[in-house]
DNA sequence: CTGAAAGCGCTTACAG
DNA sequence: CTGAAAGCGCTTACAG
């Protein structure tokens, strides 16, 4: 870096004292142990040198970072635009930054990204990626590093976690189509395998039993629009797949009068 | 922090040598310096630690930080998710990781933001946020912080910037409702302090008289679905208003017999 | 090829 | 109330 940054101990100089007076006439919680005109005159003098703490340097004395580690498995996917708007906004509240990291859903290269971000001392960890039984969250808790979960959650509760009611969502969705007579209703479901591809799926079908229907429910790839265009499609080809077991047999298009 | 890591020294004592020799054997770089048998053995040892580099520690001395600030005017607006997309993508290959801020469009909490990540020694700042004649642009390039533009950029080319082409744009959409069969045809511009509104409006008129229409415009008082609201409200109770003085007068529904 | 030491810029016991 | 010193975990000249 070779731009100039002023240090505490250029303070100290300046004002004829010991660093050590500097550094705590800087900290509002201590600066009761300095002599308020002492103390007056180094936060002036801070001020004049445009002095800025190098949080590298006393986070390293503290052994934290600040930082917040940002798993997302699709950054460009809008979805996650006002879910990181509420973490930037709530972190830097508290006085830590977020570091967003574009890990995709391959648990392999999202643990590349977390060594990366363990490397740089992360305070802590927000995934959005995980899956129903996720290895990264085994990974974390081995390592004694805070995580919680947004968007999707485990299946079970290891976690805390801050995710959307689905089987509602899915209620609202159906009676919505319903009430504007529609009967015929299909689904192309997440990928069963995150929480919220099965509970969507779920709440689906909870939703068209309660007005006595069986949907069409098509498993999509992933969370992108090929993988929703090739489900559309296969739908539409009369291939349905992906009932729970507990919940009624799902019914395709090609094979059930019903629909 | 209270979780266990693995520091030089312990695998230095582990592997019974100095520890600039672990310095240099985990360096790929410095590790031909080292005997390559001791260099596999503190390699492996260091494997076994699951030892984590402190790049807070290494950066410190290197004068570092491996972070680049990106300042969003609104983090939730989906139009930033691909952006971001890409800045995240190109910034890990590069070994850099993003630290992103929410920092609205008032320039006093941009330069406090700005503040926090200087404190932070952001080795760079991308900025999506500015005017035509950005404040914080010009504190930056007084500090000596490199720093780009994305999204909007500045009337005098001060530094770098990625933008979008806003006169193919709107001549794009012109045409395309033109070919709808579309005449009357009002523009909702963005506020014309930022590049991405002036330039927008700019290219909606120049279209507009490339058809021998006068287009109808209305600017919002942000980027918001509010001012937006507001903005077309305004237009369809016949205020219209800033015009570009060196382009053809905009008319208004109201007074205006084309429209 | 290896070791010993200094220093990045902080913070915080420990003395006085 | 103030100073002197140690140490966070690295990296890199400087010796040998």
């Amino acid at each position: 870096m070779n731009r100039p940054v002023t240090t505490i101990k250029q303070i100290a100089d300046a004002s004829g004292v010991h660093p050590s007076t500097v550094s705590r006439a800087l900290d509002p919680k201590k600066r009761h142990l300095v002599a308020a005109d002492v103390a007056e005159r180094i936060v002036s003098q801070a001020e004049a040198l445009g002095y800025q703490p190098n949080r590298l340097a006393a986070n390293l004395r503290l052994g934290r970072s600040d930082l917040i580690g940002v798993l997302l498995p699709d950054i460009a996917n809008p979805v996650f635009a006002p879910i990181l708007g509420g973490i930037a906004e709530t972190l830097s509240a508290e006085g830590y930054a977020p570091i967003v990291a574009d890990a995709g859903n391959a648990t392999t290269q999202q643990i590349s990204f977390v060594e990366t971000l363990l490397s740089q001392r992360v305070d802590g960890l927000i995934l959005a990626t995980v899956s129903q039984d996720d290895e990264l969250v085994g990974f974390c808790i081995r390592r004694g590093l805070p995580v919680i979960l947004v968007n999707r959650s485990e299946a079970r509760d290891r976690v805390s976690s801050v995710v959307s009611d689905d089987d509602l969502g899915m209620q609202l969705a159906v009676d919505h189509l319903a009430g504007l007579g529609h009967r015929h209703i299909a689904h192309v479901a997440g990928p069963l395998s995150t929480s919220t591809g099965a509970l969507r799926r779920d709440g689906f079908v909870r939703a068209m039993a309660h007005h006595g229907w069986r949907g069409v429910v098509r498993e999509a790839a992933g969370y992108t629009r090929e993988a929703g265009a090739r489900a559309a499609a296969a739908l539409l080809d009369g291939e349905a797949t992906s009932q729970p077991s507990s919940l009624p047999t799902i019914c395709s298009p090609s094979v059930c009068s019903t629909c």
